[in-house]
DNA sequence: ATCAGCATGTAAGGCGTTACATGATTCA
DNA sequence: TGAATCATGTAACGCCTTACATGCTGAT
């Protein structure tokens, strides 16, 4: 596996739980797990080339019948390996990059509505996640019977915890600025 | 200003407030903004390079007494201009990337301790990080007068709200883990 | 004397995005 | 017929980090 390259790990997760082709994985990061990490097809496709000659992942199948090509890729036993490394591996690198906190924090050069304008626009951001979020949550919550679903589930509530924090401070926050 | 480069609005943000030298932005960046930005040497030189050459920021004075040279930057008119622009602009990326909410999500496939273990280091994580946003907080809170401060103030209180939220997720994480 | 901190900068290289190229299938 | 979706891949390019190079100052 690549030094620093998470997205080999993600792939690797994803195919531990069954077989996928590279736009399958596409699909599936921008489902729920879109909400903390990103990966787009320039990264996906060599990532799982690499893998593949690394003996991390291997073709199961070339379905070729009626038409494109399409590779559905397998996990292998040094794949399981590399994956449960890295689950069993300490560190864990876990960084915001929220440009909305910085505008926050050198916004004391505008006029105090540039800022609040700042936080209603990430208000609506955090709801509209918040509400697909809920749906996710919705749904796990009948199938939670099964051990990789209690996962996500965790991962869901995370999510929904964390912006409902968000949607309070920024009711504190307008309110503070409004004030004054 | 480069396309994607937000280092430039760091840096024209600290600037608006005092003038500072390279070494100086990187230990700003490396106090309460680390928390929601991080920005390298590497980075910083090259952008304040880019920047005087197009005019955002200037050389106030080449500090040469004493010893090793010394340059502290100020910002332009044109400098503020294209900030007041960055605040006003709609678009603000938000990224979240948690490792630690990877593994959770690919969980499934250990044993249940390994997970319970990756939310203790994260909550760990966390616990430090809120200690420190706590001491910026009290020593905010003196100095609220100024428009600056109470910007700064509505950001570390972004960062407690929601690491506070981060460790109630992690109680519950645990404790449904350790049922059943 | 030596080490930490101050101070600026470059070089190599990795990671990742966007855009492009190609083409089949399905549905309106 | 044309658009959307399925499906794989490459190319260009940008951003950023890490490591290195250099050298002064002040404290122990």
């Amino acid at each position: 596996m690549a030094k620093d390259r998470k997205i080999d790990v993600v792939i690797l997760g994803l195919l531990a739980h069954e077989n996928l082709t590279g736009y399958d994985i596409k699909k599936q990061i921008d489902g729920a797990i879109s909400f903390f990490w990103k990966g787009s097809f320039g990264s996906i496709y060599p990532a799982l080339s690499d893998m593949e000659k690394q003996g991390l992942v291997k073709r199961k199948k070339a379905d070729t019948t009626g038409g494109r090509e399409k590779i559905i890729y397998q996990i292998t036993k040094q794949g399981k390996d590399t994956l449960k490394a890295w689950l069993n591996d300490e560190k864990a690198a876990n960084d915001l990059k929220y440009e909305t906190l910085l505008k926050m924090y050198f916004g004391g050069t505008e006029d105090r509505s540039v800022t609040i304008r700042n936080i209603e626009i990430f208000e609506k951001q955090v709801k509209e996640n918040l509400k697909i979020l809920k749906l996710y949550k919705d749904n796990l919550e009948k199938v939670l019977n099964q051990e990789d679903h209690i996962h996500y589930y965790l991962t869901v509530t995370f999510g929904i915890e964390t912006y409902e924090a968000n949607l309070r401070w920024c009711n504190k926050a307008k309110k503070i600025l409004k004030e004054k």
